[in-house]
DNA sequence: TACTTCTGACAATGCGGCATGTCAATATCG
DNA sequence: CGATATTGACATGCCGCATTGTCAGAAGTA
């Protein structure tokens, strides 16, 4: 067996060295954020069924390699940058209903303003989080309990907390509020495909007229059984 | 040019003839009966994604070549499928109401029970309404408007005959119903999700607790202001 | 029985896209 | 300057599936 020239050890990995005067974890990191941009791009506009790997590259201005490098397919590239959108738009909700004073339907209102307000300003964002998170494969399951059981048990804790329901009451904050977080969402759904024609402010009251309708109700059965 | 034998003209269509005792319509109609059943079982066990023509023909006890007869590619004949069943959903919910009397909530109740409860009576169907339409590929504006929209028209219907709103009340019967199907789908997701934990009766009187409290809001604001 | 339609099993082809590999050009370090 | 890591452009192999085609045998007609 002759001796090879140039690797010394067949397991020995090649020492990292900046480029362009950065490190290589960061221009790993910088592709990683290139690619998460332009999938969003694409996920967003051809949406998920028309996107492919290689188009991605080309939007992200990089070649296939780089893709294999963060990510094993475009399953979890889609995961990726919806969870980051889902993150985004979670931020934002809980920072309007901190803004907001302790009265639940006043807090409703800013959470649906921030809602409707923050999906009209990133439409690829709200196509993602709203129609293609439906298009891709059999993940669903994990993407529905992260994006909608979440937000459903964010509601569920207002919920318990303001209205004391007896154990053999038929009402399941659970189930109320998955109902909830399903109404906004096909009005979401109904809103993008429309192309956005009735104003944030319509589309915020007819939603809380809804929530405070149940908010209502819960409150008297509450009070009328205490 | 040599006389042709068996081909006396080259447009002219062989004689359709009987076969097994049926007529060339009755195979071709019983084919894509057949087609239709076991798309059917494929969609609504192994998915729309997991779905092959070979998979379905296989399935349905025939080659490849009734497939085309019938169907010129996959979406399509989940379309078919999609529409049969939606029909038959909406038969049923029809039917219900015209068994309850005119009061809206108590009509609202007979329909809400008869969609959960013929969403549990056949898992098959309610995979594909309700979990496998979003999957397909963009047609799925026209599935939505199919699907949703008609539901919500109905309701828009009786929304509008029983409250009159104002023109300049910012309340949109078309959003309010386009919510309350929202709330009804997403809650039969969770619960096929779910793997149909819950009861009927609990399915039908959270949804319904949402329902009656808008109705009611409704009512009052429209007494409220008459 | 002679002839034709109809049917089922299976082969052949083609396409699109994923995933990996090659190689020359460039940047960086010693 | 020489050696090596890094990058970009492109090639290659491969797989799954749709779609069309072939052909022998069964079923019907005259």
């Amino acid at each position: 067996m002759p001796a090879r020239r140039a690797t010394p050890s067949p397991t020995a990995k090649p020492r990292a060295r900046p480029y362009a005067g950065k490190s290589r974890e960061q221009r790993r990191a910088e592709r990683h954020e290139q690619l998460l941009d332009a999938a969003k791009t694409v996920f967003g506009t051809l949406g998920f069924h028309a996107a492919t790997v290689k188009g991605i590259c080309v939007e992200a201005g990089l070649t296939e390699r780089y893709f294999y490098e963060s990510f094993r397919n475009l399953n979890a590239l889609f995961s990726a940058v919806y969870d980051r959108e889902l993150d985004a738009l979670r931020e934002r909700l809980v920072g309007a209903l901190m803004s907001a004073n302790q009265d639940v339907n006043v807090m409703a209102e800013a959470a649906m303003r921030a809602y409707y307000g923050s999906l009209k300003a990133d439409p690829l964002a709200a196509r993602i989080l709203i129609i293609e998170v439906y298009g891709t494969t059999h993940d669903m399951d994990r993407l529905y309990r992260r994006g909608v059981h979440d937000f459903a048990e964010l509601i569920r804790g207002v919920i318990t907390q303001q209205f004391e329901l007896d154990k053999d009451d038929p009402l399941d904050p659970g189930l109320l509020s998955t109902a909830l977080v399903g109404a906004a969402i096909h009005l979401a759904m109904r809103w993008q495909l429309g192309g956005y024609q009735e104003s944030v402010d319509v589309m915020v009251r007819n939603t809380l007229a809804i929530i405070t309708a149940l908010n209502d109700r819960l409150a008297a059965g509450s009070v009328g059984r205490a």
